[in-house]
DNA sequence: GTTGAGCGTT
C-alpha cells in the first residue's frame, strides 16, 4: 500500500481513514462529526496497546458509499480539537485478527504434515485477503514477546493447549 | 492536557 499512499488516492470505499487527530478526540467526537454526512456503520480510534492513548488516527465506516465520498471531501482538512485532520479512503479495511503472537500448533516436522498450510486444518476460520493485508508487518512474534519473556520456556503452549478445546480458535492458525 | 508522521486493537 506504500504505493497507494505515495501516489494516487485509494479507491472510494466505505471505510475512511482519519489522520492527524488530537489525542483527545474520541470515537464519540468522530461519530458526531462524520454522521453529518450519513449513517455510520462504525468508528474506530486506534489506540496504543500499552499506553491506551489514541495514536492519533481512526477509521470511520459508512453505510453508503456516497456518504463516504461526501465525508471524504468535506471533512478532509477540517479542524477538529485544534488539529487539521486528513481524511482518505482507507487502504486497509479492518484490523488484523488479534493473535497471542506465538505459534501454538504442533511443529510441522514431517513435510506432508496435516492438510494444507495457509488454510489450516481444524475448521478454524479461513483467512481471506482482508486479513492477510499487511499481516507480516504487524503480527510479529516480537511485538508480543516482551510480555512473555522471562517466563518458563513455553508457557503458552501448555496453557492454551489445555484450554483450546473450549475456545473458538484453532491452534494451528496462530503465528 | 508533551509531541506527531502515521492505515488498524482494547
Amino acid at each position: 500500500y506504500c504505493d497507494a499512499l505515495r501516489h494516487a488516492n485509494p479507491d472510494p470505499n466505505l471505510c475512511l481513514g482519519v489522520f492527524g487527530l488530537s489525542l483527545y478526540t474520541t470515537e464519540r467526537d468522530l461519530r458526531e462529526v462524520f454522521s453529518r454526512y450519513g449513517p455510520l456503520a462504525g468508528v474506530n480510534v486506534v489506540y496504543d496497546q500499552r499506553t491506551g492513548r489514541s495514536r492519533g488516527f481512526a477509521f470511520v465506516y459508512f453505510e453508503h458509499i456516497d456518504d463516504a465520498k461526501e465525508a471524504m471531501e468535506r471533512a478532509n482538512g477540517m479542524e477538529l480539537d485544534g488539529r487539521r485532520i486528513r481524511v482518505d479512503y482507507s487502504i486497509t479495511k479492518r484490523p488484523h485478527t488479534p493473535t497471542p503472537g506465538i505459534y501454538m500448533g504442533r511443529p510441522t516436522h514431517n513435510g506432508g504434515g496435516s492438510s494444507s498450510s495457509g488454510g489450516g486444518g481444524g475448521g478454524g476460520r479461513r483467512r481471506d485477503s482482508y486479513y492477510d493485508r499487511g499481516y507480516d508487518r504487524y503480527d510479529r512474534y516480537d511485538e508480543y514477546d516482551y510480555r512473555y519473556r522471562r517466563r518458563s520456556p513455553s508457557p503458552y503452549y501448555s496453557r492454551y493447549r489445555s484450554r483450546s478445546r473450549s475456545r473458538s480458535y484453532s491452534p494451528r492458525e496462530w503465528i
